[in-house]
DNA sequence: CAGTTTTTATTAAAAAAATTTAAAAAGATG
DNA sequence: CATCTTTTTAAATTTTTTTAATAAAAACTG
């Protein structure tokens, strides 16, 4: 049976195909990321979890034409499907309830 | 080079043991975490998670009295440290900021 | 009341899945 | 063909899950 479950890094490389629209291909997807993580990515990282989630089902893709500018190889384009959208909304429900389970002096105060 | 990444698990099981705070150990944590989830959870899947974290300097943890009650042997009672909760409130605003530039219709509309 | 069972709990070890890293390959342009 | 943009592949590492073992206390039982 395949997993289902969306991990860490998966999570925002599909917040980013979400948020790029049709720019969503990888080398703009961690060009991207890279900018709001301030931090750098491989390639290879970005392509790998697109791949796994693809097999999932959180998201297709397509590809789109060559670009007329040098080296503008064809791109791959992602997008997020409904599933892969509905699971986000789950994840991020579930944090925003533990957030506000979390007493506020416990994040104000503490010193350790 | 101490690795010092928080995965989605963890992060999960970070934010718990911050909100039950003075009952945050091992069995209690599972217990809550199960009923956010709505999912079954292994005991070791939750200790090898706050034994990593530990590890990696999210969170400390001292033994607590055995209570008077059947079964009540002593817990290994844990607690945030100020860096742990640095890099969930991190996290958060990551997640925060990539959903604000999510465009509505993406979400709202799409079919797929 | 000594031994067994049950309950609450942690610890450990190995298998599976996700992530990172490092190259290699594909396709386009000048 | 040298170079640029992009994807693909493969191996190493880390995280997650699963499964089972161990530990300590209370309750039961003959």
């Amino acid at each position: 049976m395949k997993k289902t479950k969306l991990g860490e890094f998966e999570e925002l490389v599909l917040l980013t195909v979400a948020a790029l629209q049709q720019d969503a291909y990888g080398v703009e997807i961690k060009r991207e990321l890279e900018s709001r993580l301030k931090e750098k990515l491989s390639v290879g990282s970005i392509q790998s979890a697109l791949k796994r989630m693809e097999d999932k089902g959180f998201l297709t893709s397509q590809f789109g034409e060559a670009t007329a500018k040098r080296g503008g190889k064809r791109k791959r384009i992602y997008a997020t499907t409904s599933h892969g959208r509905k699971v986000l909304e789950e994840m991020k429900d579930i944090r925003t309830q533990l957030w506000s389970a979390i007493p506020k002096l416990a994040f104000e105060l503490k010193a350790i």
